[in-house]
DNA sequence: AGAATTACCTGAGCGC
DNA sequence: TGCGCTCAGGTAATTC
């Protein structure tokens, strides 16, 4: 389950690799995603150059000179980098061939991400016109979170994963950043104060920032976990000793959502 | 308009 | 061994 962090380890990687590639080949196995893989891309993409790599909340966007190859990792998707052609295995839905012999791989067994073309400002493409400012920018601060909170009525932990509110903060980060922040999730997002919404936006930054450094160590090029479990103060620990007063984690569902945090701890 | 629900998909884990 | 069930979750679409 990439989320922010993964994606922009996974920017980060394939930026260094492939700027300046150009593609010769694409085989589409699988067309069938999250929305139809577009039928021309193998007639599109042979003989175009990547000129960049860039990210959006967590769209990774190939700058090919003509248009633009948006590519979401949905929930089980990968992106793995091959150094020579290898035959495929069960779920590598698409290859991207390129002219020095690397072989770009997407691979997602759920089938819930995307792979689009599209021509002009990528930013103006439907699924990524409505998103929410960054986190990792000063467009994303408290006073932002505390007018946009203002009035709703609907959990903040709802409110930060909402990608038009502010793109790329998944159920994980959400979790993580609630309780480091010392605030409820189920807590009604007009009860916050600016306060409250400046340390949260900033904790959001720091998770994010966090994760992204730790993730130096993720190799696209191998299927290795993306995640460090073990970093999670929460997520995934419902029931378990909380690490900041020790008494057991509680566990709930926001929006259908698996929501662990801290009863003592967040208020 | 905002909030809640549904749909998409497959592997893992579980009880029987 | 295997069947059926539940869960995991990003996000757009749909419904209330």
């Amino acid at each position: 389950m990439p989320e922010l962090p993964e994606v922009e380890v996974t920017r980060r990687r394939l930026e260094s690799e492939l700027v300046g590639k150009s593609f010769t080949q694409v085989l589409v196995r699988v067309a069938k995603l999250r929305q139809p893989v577009p039928k021309d891309l193998a007639a599109i993409l042979p003989g175009l150059k990547i000129r960049s790599i860039a990210r959006r909340g967590k769209y990774l966007l190939f700058d090919c000179g003509s248009g633009w190859l948006l590519v979401h990792l949905g929930m089980t998707g990968f992106l793995r980098l091959l150094r020579v052609v290898s035959s495929p295995g069960k779920h590598d839905h698409i290859d991207f061939i390129m002219d020095d012999g690397h072989l770009l791989r997407f691979h997602d067994p759920r089938k819930f991400g995307i792979v689009d073309w599209f021509t002009g400002d990528p930013l103006l493409h439907p699924l990524l016109s409505g998103i929410g400012p960054e986190p990792l920018t000063d467009a994303f601060d408290g006073l932002y979170l505390f007018n946009i909170g203002r009035g709703r009525k609907i959990a903040i932990k709802q409110l930060i994963m909402d990608s038009a509110v502010v793109a790329g903060v998944g159920n994980i980060y959400a979790n993580e950043a609630l309780f480091r922040a010392r605030i409820r999730p189920d807590r009604i997002s007009g009860t916050l104060t600016l306060l409250e919404c400046s340390t949260l936006a900033s904790v959001i930054r720091e998770v994010l920032e966090e994760s992204i450094g730790e993730g130096s160590t993720y190799r696209v090029a191998e299927e290795s976990v993306a995640y460090h479990p073990q970093a999670f103060k929460v997520y995934g620990r419902g029931g378990k000793p909380c690490f900041n007063c020790g008494k057991p984690l509680d566990e709930i569902r926001l929006g259908n959502r698996s929501t662990v945090f801290c009863q003592n701890c967040q208020k």
